[in-house]
DNA sequence: GTTGAGCGTT
């Protein structure tokens, strides 16, 4: 009767859910539930798996149907030992839905409840452990394939093969948002530049497909104008400058612009 | 058969 996540998510409206991390790799839905039905009414349990090979991958998700039973879960179960192993409870965070906002509602209200400090030590201790964890991961140099979490895209492909350290991101928990600005702060033109568009919109009026390529970029000079007698007439009717011969501006005088130099072009 | 940071399936 406790068959979780055999058939997907189950009822996803108005539930809770908690992030269980560090079990044990042999711990499945089934051991969890008694431990966490406890405190309030379990609607579904998850322990997401290897896709390859279908182990576990150490952490479950319980869902509550009420979120102060589900915060009731964190404050019994959090640092509770499973299987010799402690476990780590706490509310889920990236989930399909999200939970937040509920979250800190219900925490809010713990708080109240509660000296408050029970809740920030637990905040504390994971932020050290965290850390913790990543320099041994780093030294340890094992579990070769924490490369799953980069699940953005290709993330059961080529788990193999790219293996560069330099793929790392390590900008999860970015701590200090503005730190060290370089001397050499000037926003790169690049960023600014034109991303390059398909090399046929050089000119509006450059419909002649008699094989003749005229106003190539190589003839155009930095202001604008033609380089002299084909004019593919970078200004219409109302003096305005085209788009793309902008563009093509812009990729001729990046390496010497300044970003309020191509402000001034383009006004 | 191992492992141990993290956030999720039909």
């Amino acid at each position: 009767m406790s068959h979780f996540g055999r058939s997907g998510p189950p009822d996803i409206s108005d539930t809770y859910s908690l992030l269980v991390l560090n079990i044990t790799f042999r711990t499945t839905a089934d051991d969890l539930f008694p431990l966490f039905d406890k405190y309030g009414k379990v609607v579904d349990i998850f322990i997401p798996r290897d896709r390859r090979t279908g182990e576990s991958r150490g952490f479950a998700f319980v869902r509550y149907k009420y979120g102060d039973e589900a915060s009731k879960a964190v404050d019994r179960l959090d640092g509770r030992m499973v299987d010799g192993r402690e476990i780590t409870v706490q509310f889920a965070k990236y989930g399909p839905h999200a939970e937040r906002m509920h979250r800190d509602d219900y925490r809010d209200r713990d708080y109240r409840r509660r000296s408050r400090s029970r809740s920030y030590d637990r905040y504390e201790r994971d932020r050290y452990r965290g850390r913790d964890r990543d320099y041994r991961r780093r030294s340890r140099s094992r579990s070769a394939s924490p490369d799953y979490k980069s699940r953005r895209k290709g993330r059961y492909d080529d788990e193999r093969h790219s293996r560069s350290p330099s793929r790392r991101s390590p900008a999860r928990h970015s701590p200090s948002p503005r730190r060290s600005p370089s001397p050499k702060k000037s926003i790169s033109p690049q960023r600014i530049a034109s991303p390059r568009k398909s090399p046929r919109v050089e000119s509006p009026d450059n419909h002649s497909r008699d094989g003749r390529r005229s106003a190539s970029p190589h003839s155009v000079s930095p202001h604008g104008r033609p380089d002299s007698s084909r004019s593919p007439s970078p200004r219409n009717s109302n003096g305005d400058v085209s788009v793309a011969h902008l563009e093509l501006c812009s990729e001729i005088e990046l390496p010497n612009l300044s970003p309020t130099n191509i402000v001034f072009y383009l006004f």
